[in-house]
DNA sequence: CTTCCCACCGACTAGTTGGTTTGCTACGAT
DNA sequence: ATCGTAGCAAACCAACTAGTCGGTGGGAAG
């Protein structure tokens, strides 16, 4: 036997971790336990010691990780007394971001990837995607209710179909980031701006 | 042994068939060739003999289905002079697709779909991926391009930038769907034709 | 020091995967 | 009639999967 750490929060953050890696890149099934145990230096017996099953640790990483990593991107900076501005400058944030990420390993948003690879017969995870997705739709569609409560939203748009628009855009453009690289991030950056500019009161 | 059919073509096309039903459901990944094998109610020696491998197959696949669908339900329609209102048309086509299809085998857009379940680094599948988003990207440019010369889109805008905003909502949507269920295919529907609206010359 | 228990290890299992091999059979060419 | 080859079936395989289990290490409590 080698040595052992014996440091339980320590391997559960370990784990965490690198499932949220491979989660990210390689989507629900071709995440593969043994990877996880290989990359993290740990073994099986520990990380089923930690989580029941797979499922069951995909979950927990949602639920710590997935969950803040939507809160901070989106809803939290949504609260803002110009929510188009704001809107704006998270776009303009992400665009940066897959910019700036090495051609590759620039993973492409955990949203994205998670949604379209759970099994539509998996009732636990895509139900836990549905409340995150539930939660980013409200998310942006109160901002612009609140946003045309102060006069900085045009008052003819209905919030839940403008939010409905700016979630699948944002969630689409990482696929099409994966097949095209990221030189077309600037004009959809450009054009993404453009719109929500319209969404502004005359 | 039992009975033979000895129809290549029959067989080859019988396949080819339900690996495009397992494929749009499960993904690459996810996709089994065991069910595949398992549903047609042929044999792994027969399906072997007519494709080398499982990424051969969805190779396969793609050339003779996926390519021709992309052909019919965008780049054909797009051969117009008003090419926004072809895209409204498109747009509410698929609209259609998904409220009328029953919720329990409502599939995701294949493109949607294979690009987010595809490895990075399996070239050769995601060459082919990058090849149809070209063509669907090219062919919404194009179309918006020949619009403004015939003022039938207006001059301001970049043919480039929008088709990438049109192509992630559409990618985008799909997946939206597949945690929200049909709801908000309506709304979707009618701020995309009124962002397509504003394309239009003053 | 002894006891005790949680954290952890690593070999193991049962089942599944993509892919192969072998051999039978239909069929067209000679 | 014979031969070669294409079409297919069925059994088979090595590799890999998620998950299990008996056991051991370390450290805190008594």
């Amino acid at each position: 036997m080698e040595k052992r750490s014996n440091n339980p929060i320590a391997m559960r953050a370990k784990i965490l971790k690198h499932t949220g890696e491979e989660l990210c890149r390689y989507g629900f099934h071709a995440w593969k336990l043994n990877t996880v145990v290989e990359r993290a230096g740990i073994t099986k017996g520990s990380l089923f010691h930690h989580f029941k099953s797979k499922e069951d640790l995909m979950m927990h990483w949602m639920e710590e990780t997935l969950a803040p990593l939507l809160e901070e991107e989106w809803l939290s900076p949504l609260a803002s007394a110009d929510p188009i501005s704001a809107l704006q400058q998270i776009f303009r944030h992400r665009a940066r971001q897959l910019e700036q990420a090495p051609a590759s390993d620039h993973t492409t948003h955990p949203l994205t990837i998670l949604v379209a690879s759970v099994q539509a017969d998996d009732i636990a995870l895509l139900g836990m995607l549905r409340r995150l997705h539930r939660q980013w739709l409200d998310g942006i569609s109160h901002a612009l209710r609140e946003g045309q409560k102060n006069q900085s939203v045009h008052p003819a748009i209905i919030p839940e179909e403008e939010a409905g628009v700016i979630v699948a855009a944002s969630t689409g453009v990482e696929l099409l980031v994966k097949t095209q690289g990221t030189a077309m991030v600037a004009g959809f950056l450009r054009s993404t701006v453009a719109y929500l500019e319209t969404l502004r009161p005359a």
